[in-house]
DNA sequence: GTCTATACACAGATAGAC
DNA sequence: GTCTATCTGTGTATAGAC
């Protein structure tokens, strides 16, 4: 069985902390070349382009979000409460890891006025958050307030974001987590 | 009395608008020239890069912001409600004026990872805007409620506008901003 | 497959003519 | 003061040797 190498999810996965470091813009291809100890080369020919490795990055980002703690909201064997504070734990830890704060939402401000190229790929994890967020409400709000509550739970998490990386206390990320928990 | 040509204080005002739409790293010092209408040239003979540009542009924005919204505040000849509901329509204008988003959380999303150059004018803004919304609630909350009722306020607004310039929804802010009113 | 060299465009910034 | 020309660095991307 020979060594894998260098395949395609690694390099993505290296160059998702790059991107979540510098952004889209500022990062060019030797950050993500030296990144993952390739040359620019070797680089072009796994990917056509920043742009590819760029969605790449974003969809598998989604794709952990999604499996590590969105689907922790349909978890059946779990009280609901308990669900939620789970939930709450990992992106704390996800959120704070490297003081990248959210990848998508760095994103969407960096490219939305110049770019639509990413829109999708962003709309997406938002949807997918939306919807976790929406089953853990569904029988403590009717449907009126149900889509209210689920939006400012998820804007209070992304502004503290903002202000916890102006600020850096992680505590701050702490509250807006517990605020969400409350709300249950 | 001879016309006023190119003062600093217009060529800062127009170069806001770009920096807003582009933000910092994207936006070249061509683009700032073309949209003030000057040269490249006669741009560093004003300035003496693009930071210090950058810089003034900040502080522009944040001395707006104190004149025209956070000073409605302390209008002590108005009942504290009224106060609140002047400042969220002066906002809801200024958050959705050509989709730009709130300057300062661009700016802090795309620079913090990288450098701490801007952080001074984006913490000055947050402070001002934080000392206006404590004046506010500071009757109706004790000690201990009133800092967390002023940071999820901010918060909430300013994810609410990340989410709206994905959605395109201005409607999410003013939901927001009602959110806010509704505190006190 | 892997790497080096390089094409080409454009960035920030400056020099110097007018 | 104003503008043009230009320097220098660096970006994306490609060509082609090994």
């Amino acid at each position: 069985m020979p060594t894998q190498k260098t395949t395609p999810e690694k390099i993505i996965k290296q160059s998702i902390q790059v991107f979540r470091t510098n952004g889209y813009y500022r990062t060019t291809m030797n950050d993500l070349a030296k990144a993952t100890g390739l040359t620019k080369g070797i680089f072009y020919h796994h990917f056509e382009n920043k742009e590819e490795v760029m969605k790449k990055s974003l969809q598998a980002t989604s794709l952990w979000f999604e499996k590590k703690i969105f689907s922790l909201a349909y978890n059946e064997t779990l009280p609901k409460k308990e669900r939620l504070i789970q939930m709450a734990e990992t992106l704390f830890a996800a959120f704070t890891e490297n003081a990248g704060g959210c990848f998508f939402a760095n994103t969407i401000l960096e490219t939305a006025h110049v770019e639509d190229t990413f829109l999708e790929e962003i709309n997406h994890f938002f949807e997918l958050w939306e919807n976790a967020l929406l089953h853990i409400y569904k029988e403590k709000y009717n449907e009126k307030e149900l889509k209210e509550v689920v939006q400012q739970t998820i804007a209070d998490i992304e502004g503290t974001i903002i202000v916890m990386q102006l600020k850096k206390q992680p505590l701050l990320l702490k509250n807006a987590l517990n605020r969400a928990i409350e709300k249950l």
